[in-house]
DNA sequence: AAGGGCATACCGACCGGTCGGTATTGACAG
DNA sequence: CTGTCAATACCGACCGGTCGGTATGCCCTT
C-alpha cells in the first residue's frame, strides 16, 4: 500500500467514524502513518479526497449497468441483475456509501453536479427498464416506475446502516430476498382481484 | 415566534442547506436575526439544536404507530396506515429527516445511543407486523420481515433527497403506490407458480 | 430591587493549507 | 564504476482565520 491509497484508506475510515468536517487533516495522515507535507503532495485539497472515495464506487457500478443492461436479457432477469449488481457492490463499500450519502454535498459545485447528473442518468436507466417491463404487459402497472425505483435505491443506500460482513445473511442472499419482493410487488395476479 | 422558535427554525434551514459543521453558530443567530448571547440563553450547546430538530418528528411518527396499532384492524390495513403514516409524516418534516440522517451521528453518545434505541424499536414493531401477517398465512413468506422493512424504511429515509411538496404527486398518492407495491409484494400468487 | 432576557466584546483552541527545505532515486555523462 | 544533477517524495513548523463558548453588564418588566 503506498502512501497514496493509505491517505485514502485512513480518510474513508475517519470520514465514516466522525464525518468530514469533523475530521481535520491532521488525524488522517496520523492514521495512515505519513505527515501533512506527504497528504498535500498528492492532493490539492481535502475535499479531494471525499471525491476520491466516491467516485470509484459510482465507475464501479455504472460498469456494471452497461455489462447487464448489453445483455439484453427478459425484464425479469435484467431487473434481478441490476439489484444484485447494486446490493452486492453496496455492501461491498458501506463505508463509502457512508461518507458519500452523509458528505457529498459539500463537494464544490462543479463536481457535485457532475456526479448527482451521473446517478440520475443511472436512475433513469433503472426506471426504464422498469418501464419496458410493464409496457410489455408482463407485469403490473398500478406501482409507476418511480416508486418502484425509490424503493430499491432507498434500499441500497439505507444498506449501511444495516448490513454488516459477518452478519446471518450474505449480500448475495438479501439481494435475491430483495429481487424475488420487488418483481412479487411488480407481478400481476392471476385472480385480477 | 419566539426567539427559541425563530433559533430552531434557522437552524433547521442551515443544517438542511450547508450540513451541521459547516454551518456557524454565527450564521444561525444571523438567520433568526438574534444575538449569540440570546441563542445560549436558552441552548447550553449547539447540539442541543441538533436534538432538538429531530426529536420532535420521531416523537411524533411513535404517536402515529401507537395509534395506529391500537386499532387491531387486519394485518393489510395496519400496513398500509403505517407506511401513509411514515411517508406523510416524513414528507412533511424533509428538512428534518435531511439533517438527521446525515448528522445524527454527531450528537453525543448518549442521546445518539438512545433515539437509536428508539428507532430500532420502531422498527422492530413494524416487523412484528410483518411477521404476523405472513405467519396468518394470508400472505406469503418468501421475503422475510426484515428485507421488506429495510425497503419500506429506505424509501421513506430517502425521501427528502427527491420528494418536493409542489411535485406532480402528494404525500399521499405517492403513500398509496407503495403500500400498494409492497402488499402485493407480499402476496401469495394464486396459480402458486 | 430583582431577575429573566438578552447584547457585546472577547478567548483559547484548532483548522486547512503553505512553504522552505531535505532525503532518495534514477538517468546519464565521463 | 562513479560523480552530477534534476526530479520526485516527503517533512513539519508555521500562518491567517474561524469557531464554539463565555463573561459581563444593561434593560425592562414585575
Amino acid at each position: 500500500m503506498n502512501t497514496r491509497e493509505k491517505v485514502l484508506a485512513a480518510a474513508e475510515e475517519l470520514f465514516a467514524e466522525q464525518g468530514y468536517d469533523a475530521t481535520s487533516v491532521q488525524q488522517v495522515v496520523a492514521r495512515a502513518g505519513v505527515t501533512k507535507g506527504a497528504l498535500y503532495h498528492y492532493f490539492s485539497a481535502k475535499e479531494d479526497l471525499l471525491f476520491e472515495i466516491y467516485n470509484s464506487l459510482f465507475t464501479e457500478q455504472t460498469a456494471g449497468l452497461d455489462r447487464i443492461v448489453a445483455q439484453h436479457s427478459d425484464p425479469a432477469t435484467t431487473i434481478r441483475e441490476i439489484i444484485d449488481d447494486l446490493v452486492i457492490t453496496t455492501a461491498a463499500r458501506t463505508r463509502a456509501v457512508t461518507v458519500f450519502g452523509r458528505e457529498g454535498s459539500r463537494l464544490d459545485a462543479q463536481r457535485w453536479q457532475t456526479l448527482q447528473a451521473a446517478w440520475r442518468r443511472y436512475q433513469d436507466r433503472v426506471r426504464k427498464v422498469i418501464r419496458e417491463a410493464q409496457e410489455s404487459g408482463e407485469f403490473s402497472s398500478t406501482t409507476s416506475p418511480e416508486v418502484v425505483s425509490w424503493a430499491i435505491f432507498g434500499f441500497t443506500n439505507d444498506i449501511h446502516t444495516w448490513y454488516r460482513p459477518d452478519g446471518p445473511k450474505s449480500a448475495a442472499v438479501i439481494a435475491k430476498e430483495l429481487a424475488d419482493f420487488v418483481l412479487n410487488g411488480l407481478s400481476k395476479k392471476e385472480d385480477g382481484k
